[in-house]
DNA sequence: AAAATAGACGTTTTT
DNA sequence: CGTCTATTTT
């Protein structure tokens, strides 16, 4: 092993024969801060060097985030080369291969991938004009996110309509309580899929499921994938489910050189339809492969791991592993509780902690703002934290939540701007064709939806030809006719945008300028500060909004135009176009925060610990270790129902991923009340905390200078102390 | 057809 | 508590 080459001399022997194993299927099961992101850049960066092409190179990562690191990572170790080498997710790669190849599935070429909000909106609407069966199941309501929910959970698993009908027929469904959704959802799936279709659009799921489809099908396709890409990686392979097991296998082909990276400890999306199985049964879906563990951490300090393993060793369906590291012991993990005081509430205490925390450790330990993270169970909990940071002007920024795009301002100048490239896309029709308000009503509409049901053509037809539908008035036709007229000039104007652009006669941000004139014309600004028209800074705010979002159109124009490669250079690149920008706002590829974090990337991050896997900071608080939280009360409840699957023991696998995210500090913290619906109730600690070896934890306490709290208070205070001594006692 | 008011209601995690 | 929804009023 002399002449190794200079670049895997800085890794160690397992993350070496990993990145070496280039042939053949390759299963690495990396704990958790093992390197696992380093040897696959090391790995992708051997191959470079063997004399593979950059673009027969393909890594799958689960998020944008991981695909980006890794991006900048290839990059900054082989330079220019590392551009041809694809780094995408599962869902843009799919959507990737069907922009490419969807005609042959019978897929428009300006497919639309439609976001959450709109499938909930289309689900609602089936339910009330196609589904009239609804009150079998008891309820007059219903929630159109569980129905898409069980949808999505038969998509993930690769069941069509038809099995869905036999599934729920059997009487095979999992729940209860769910059965009466599941027959329900059985009901409105195969028309939610003839809507999606006819509006040439897709939900997430279609994003791996047709893929699948085209790859089984159309024998062309496949070799042509498999030409292409002959080295495939797969990062966070325990997350994957049956669509993106099957999407895997497709395209590894018979060369099989696939290599996937996981770690079934750290498998957190079961409620997605991850299926850890993936994992734990690689060895024997592609026999002879190659299996390479790595139990050596890098990362954190060792009461850190210890903590880790503690808790993770509670479960029992797992590959045994043991992280270990050369670093120190480091500092104790600090755990801190807080009760309501009369002054403050608990979780106030609890973010005002953090924030003193963050200000004490930065100064002391010489760290920035970026070495602090705050992780939590669910996005709520970020709200008192942002607050108290922000009064304490610390620099903090959120990662998750409700998106930007999910913004009604911004919603809405999507949908014209979906509508513009394909009126046939119903939902964003609708939500558009009478905003800003321009007197086609209800009734008028729905006269227009039944001709158009009744002509089995799609509404957009109909609206073109209103003349011809009866019962119209004339005073009603008149509105619809303006706005198709409105909509065709933008569309004409649009076609001439992008032929201009194909034939180079730009500016730099010729697409936001078409956009920018049609928010003029749609006079969009005024819509927003009519519905806020009873408070003038809520109006300003909202128009800012509006106006980010057309500047950020001109931001990924410009992004492009740099990408573009040289004319010598082979390429997948593309010119600037509304679609794709639809289409990567449709993936979360875009966000409008980017802009302001590049000025100043030195900020503590508050993100959920789903968000966090694959990340680290030297400072890791996790908050709100409570029962009912951290393992979440939905999760509790599940237990009871059995299904195979333990939702305590995925709760716990979250948590192990939040302690691992920590390099040399891990501090943690909960609530013995909690305020909800204005009064405070009071809460457990997470049955979590007893599993973290005492001697670990440096026990501190929150309470403070309250004399005067009440006598409930006071002694629902000293009950979750004197829990809290007895479980770590336990030990 | 649009605005205003009452009411219900409900709170995981993400591509 | 605050957000979204349904109903009523103009």
């Amino acid at each position: 092993m002399q002449h190794l080459p200079h670049y895997l001399r800085d890794l160690n022997p397992e993350q070496r024969e990993a990145a070496l194993a280039t042939e053949g299927p390759v299963l690495i099961l990396a704990g958790a801060g093992s390197g696992k992101t380093r040897t696959l850049v090391f790995r992708i960066a051997h191959l470079l060097r063997t004399g593979v092409d950059p673009r027969s190179i393909l890594a799958v990562t689960f998020t944008n985030k991981a695909a980006l690191e890794m991006r900048e990572r290839v990059a900054k170790m082989v330079g220019k080369e590392a551009k041809g080498v694809l780094l995408s997710t599962f869902h843009s790669l799919g959507a990737r291969l069907l922009r490419d190849h969807g005609t042959r599935i019978g897929l428009p070429k300006d497919f639309a991938i439609y976001p959450t909000g709109d499938q909930a909106q289309l689900v609602k609407r089936i339910i009330s004009e196609e589904v009239h069966v609804v009150a079998t199941a008891g309820e007059d309501s219903f929630d159109a996110k569980k129905v898409l929910f069980q949808i999505g959970d038969w998509k993930n698993r690769m069941v069509d309509p038809a099995g869905a009908a036999q599934e729920v027929a059997s009487g095979r469904m999992r729940g209860n309580r769910t059965d009466d959704y599941a027959v329900l959802a059985a009901a409105v799936y195969p028309r939610y899929e003839a809507s999606l279709r006819a509006a040439g659009a897709c939900d997430f799921d279609d994003l791996l499921l047709l893929p699948v489809k085209l790859l089984r099908e159309d024998a062309e396709v496949r070799e042509k994938c498999w030409r292409r890409w002959r080295y495939l990686m797969i990062d966070e392979y325990q997350d994957t489910n049956g669509a993106q097991l099957e999407m895997a296998r497709l395209l590894s082909g018979p060369l099989k050189n696939l290599c996937v990276v996981g770690d079934d400890d750290q498998s957190i999306y079961a409620w997605r339809g991850a299926d850890v199985r993936n994992i734990l049964d690689f060895e024997r879906q592609f026999p002879g492969c190659k299996v390479v563990v790595m139990e050596e951490n890098y990362r954190s300090t060792q009461r850190i791991l210890d903590a880790a393993n503690g808790v993770i060793a509670h479960n029992t369906t797992r590959r045994e592993k043991r992280l270990r590291t050369g670093n120190g012991p480091g500092p104790k993990v600090d755990l801190w509780e807080f009760a309501d005081n009369g002054q403050r509430s608990a979780e106030e205490q609890e973010a005002e902690m953090v924030a003193r925390e963050i200000g004490v450790r930065r100064w002391h330990e010489q760290l920035r703002w970026s070495d602090f993270a705050v992780l939590y169970r669910t996005n709520l909990q970020a709200k008192p934290v942002e607050e108290t940071l922000r009064a304490a002007n610390i620099p903090y920024r959120v990662i998750g939540g409700q998106s930007y795009f999910d913004r009604k301002e911004v919603a809405d100048a999507v949908a014209y701007l979906r509508v513009i490239i394909n009126p046939a896309d119903e939902g964003s029709l609708r939500r558009i064709v009478n905003y800003p308000t321009r007197g086609i009503g209800r009734t008028t509409l729905m006269k227009l939806v039944d001709a158009s049901r009744e002509a089995g053509r799609p509404l957009w037809e109909t609206m073109r030809r209103v003349a011809e539908v009866d019962g119209v008035s004339r005073a009603q036709r008149e509105p619809v006719r303006h706005f198709v007229e409105t909509i065709e000039e933008l569309q004409v104007e649009y076609r001439a945008t992008e032929a201009a652009i194909a034939a180079g006669q730009v500016e730099e941000r010729t697409l936001m300028g078409f956009v920018k004139e049609a928010v003029k014309r749609l006079r969009l600004e005024e819509a927003v500060r009519a519905d806020n028209a009873k408070s003038e800074r809520a109006a300003e705010v909202r128009v800012d909004i509006l106006r980010d979002f057309v500047a950020s159109i001109g931001t990924y124009e410009e992004r492009t135009w740099t990408a573009q490669p040289l004319p010598d250079e082979e390429d997948d690149w593309n010119p600037p176009a509304l679609r794709e920008f639809l289409e990567r706002i449709s993936l979360s590829e875009e966000d409008d925060r980017k802009d302001k974090e590049e000025d100043d990337p030195d900020r503590v991050t508050l993100m959920s610990m789903h968000a966090a896997k694959g990340l680290e900071f030297t400072h890791v608080f996790i908050i709100g270790l409570e029962e009912d939280i951290l393992p979440h009360s939905r999760s509790v409840q599940a237990v009871a129902d059995e299904s195979g699957i333990d939702p305590i023991a995925e709760e716990r696998r979250l948590f192990y991923v939040g302690i691992t995210r920590a390099r040399h500090r891990l501090t943690l913290s909960g609530c013995a009340t909690r305020r909800q619906r204005g009064d405070s109730i009071p809460r457990q600690p997470s049955r979590f905390l007893k599993e973290i070896p005492v001697e670990l934890v440096e026990h501190r306490s929150g309470q403070s200078r309250t004399s005067l709290a009440p006598e409930e208070a006071k002694e629902m205070k000293e009950n979750f102390f004197a829990r809290m001594k007895e479980m770590l006692g336990q030990q």
